[in-house]
DNA sequence: AAGTGGTCTAGACCACCCT
DNA sequence: GGGTGGTCTAGACCACTTT
C-alpha cells in the first residue's frame, strides 16, 4: 500500500478531536509520558504530534508546568487556498468570469518574479472572480509556459490549482504575498462594480511548488467592502 | 548558567550562514547523515535544525532526493515584531508621538476581544507612529489593566513589547490579525498628513502571550503610500 | 524533591527516487 | 540496489516550576 499513515498524524488527529470535545481553554492536557503510554507510542512521537498542534495555535506548552489548550482563535489557521475554497469557507458561492487567456511574453518584473528569462513565454489569465454572482476580485495570473504545456486548453473557469495538481502533478505549497491598500482606477472599478477611486486590497503573490519551483505570479484586487484578510504572526521562540 | 544554547540552535545558525554564503538556490545540501557526522551530533538533532529552516522557507526537502536551497524569498520570514523593529528592518528611523494614555473601561467589542468582563479596566494608548519623522501609522492599543499594573508610569514613547517583557515578564508570541483596506476619515487623514478619503491599510491584531493569555488589542492604520504588508501562506503537506 | 516539557542519542525500518 | 528523507523507538539528562 502506497499511503500508509504516520502514527504521529493519527495521534494528532485523535488528540485534536479529544481536546476540542472535552477540554476548555487553558485546561491542562495529560503529560507527554502519559499520552505516550495511552497511545502505545514513544514520547518522541507524541511530541511530534504536539509540535504540529502548537504550531497551528491549538495548544501551548509551558516548561515545568504542562501543555494547555489555547484560547479560541480569531481566525482559522492560515492556509494557501484557492479562491473557490476561500469563498466557500466564507459562506459565498464562488464564480468566475474569464476576461482573457493568452500566451504572452514575460516583461521585466514578471521575468524577475518568476525567475525566467526576459521575453520568455508565459500564460496570462485574467478573470473577474465572483461571490454569490457579484464581483469580489479582479485577478491576473501569469505562469511560465514551459512548465504547463497545453494549459489554455483546460477549463479555466474552474480551479487553477486543481488543474495544476491533476493535470501537471504540480502541487503549490507556498505563496509569498505582499498586501497593499490601493485606490481603484477606472477600469478595475468598472469591472468590480464600484465607483472609481474606491479603496481596494491588492494581494500580489508568488507561488512555489513542492520542488521549490516558482510556478505562479498573481495579483488579486479585492473590493474593500467585501473582503478582509486574516493572518497569524508568531515570534521566534528563542532568537 | 541559565541560558545554555541548544545544539540544534547552534547547528541551525551555522547551517544558515554556510548555506547563504556558499550555496545557490536549488543547490543540494549535504545529506542529513553527513551533516550529523560533520557536526558531531545525532541525526535527529540535525533534523530539528533543518525543520526550522524548512518552516522558515530557507530550504526544502524532497523525499528520496535530498535537501535543497529555496529560491530567494520575496519577504523575510513573517514575524511578530514591534513597530520599531519593523521600521528599522525597512530602513526607516522609527519614532512615536503619544496622543493619549489613559485608564478606561472595556466596551463590548474590546471586552469580547480580550476575554474580559464588559466595563473592566483597560489601558488605552493612542499614538501616531513616525518613520523618518513623517507619519506612517495611527495606532490604538488596549490592554487589560489587571495584567500590567503601573503601565502608564512607563516610558510609552519606547517599545511596548520591550516594556511588557522586561517589566512584566510577559512575552507576546502570537498575533491574530485582520487586514482591511479602508478610506481615511477626516481626523485620521489629518493625523497622518494625507488628504481625507485616501486609502489606508488597517491591521487589527489580538495578541497572545506564551501562557495563552490575551494581552493586547491593537488597531494600526497605515498610510497606503508608505506601507505594505508581507506574509507567507502554506498548504498542509498531506491534508 | 518531584514532576514537567526540552533536548539528545544511537540505533532501526520504511517509502520513495534514481540509475 | 543503493541512497535519500520520513518515521519511530527506548532510553537518558537537562532546565525549569511547583510542592
Amino acid at each position: 500500500m502506497t499511503n500508509m499513515e504516520a502514527k504521529h498524524v493519527l495521534v494528532r488527529r485523535k488528540l485534536q478531536t479529544e481536546v476540542t470535545a472535552h477540554l476548555r481553554p487553558n485546561e491542562l492536557l495529560p503529560t507527554e509520558r502519559e499520552l505516550a503510554a495511552r497511545f502505545g507510542v514513544s514520547r518522541m512521537t507524541i511530541r511530534q504530534a504536539l509540535r504540529t498542534l502548537i504550531d497551528e495555535g491549538h495548544i501551548y506548552a509551558v516548561r515545568g508546568q504542562g501543555t494547555f489548550v489555547s484560547e479560541p482563535r480569531v481566525s482559522k489557521t492560515q492556509a494557501l487556498t484557492s479562491f473557490s475554497d476561500d469563498m466557500r469557507a466564507r459562506g459565498y458561492r464562488p464564480g468566475s468570469r474569464l476576461l482573457e487567456a493568452s500566451l504572452g511574453t514575460a516583461d521585466a518584473s514578471t521575468a524577475k518574479a518568476l525567475g525566467v528569462d526576459l521575453g520568455s513565454a508565459v500564460y496570462r489569465i485574467e478573470r473577474v472572480r465572483l461571490a454569490d454572482d457579484a464581483p469580489m476580485c479582479h485577478e491576473l495570473v501569469q505562469l511560465p509556459a514551459r512548465l504547463f504545456p497545453g494549459l489554455l486548453d483546460q477549463d479555466l473557469e474552474s480551479s487553477l490549482y486543481q488543474i495544476l495538481e491533476n493535470r501537471y502533478r504540480t502541487r503549490v505549497v507556498r505563496g509569498d504575498q505582499t498586501i497593499r491598500a490601493i485606490s481603484l482606477d477606472r477600469r478595475r472599478a468598472d469591472l468590480l462594480g464600484v465607483t472609481p477611486r474606491s479603496s481596494a486590497l491588492s494581494v500580489q503573490r508568488i507561488s512555489t511548488d513542492d520542488r521549490g519551483r516558482l510556478v505562479e505570479r498573481a495579483e488579486s484586487v479585492y473590493r474593500a467592502d467585501r473582503y478582509d484578510f486574516t493572518t497569524t504572526v508568531t515570534r521566534p521562540r528563542k532568537p
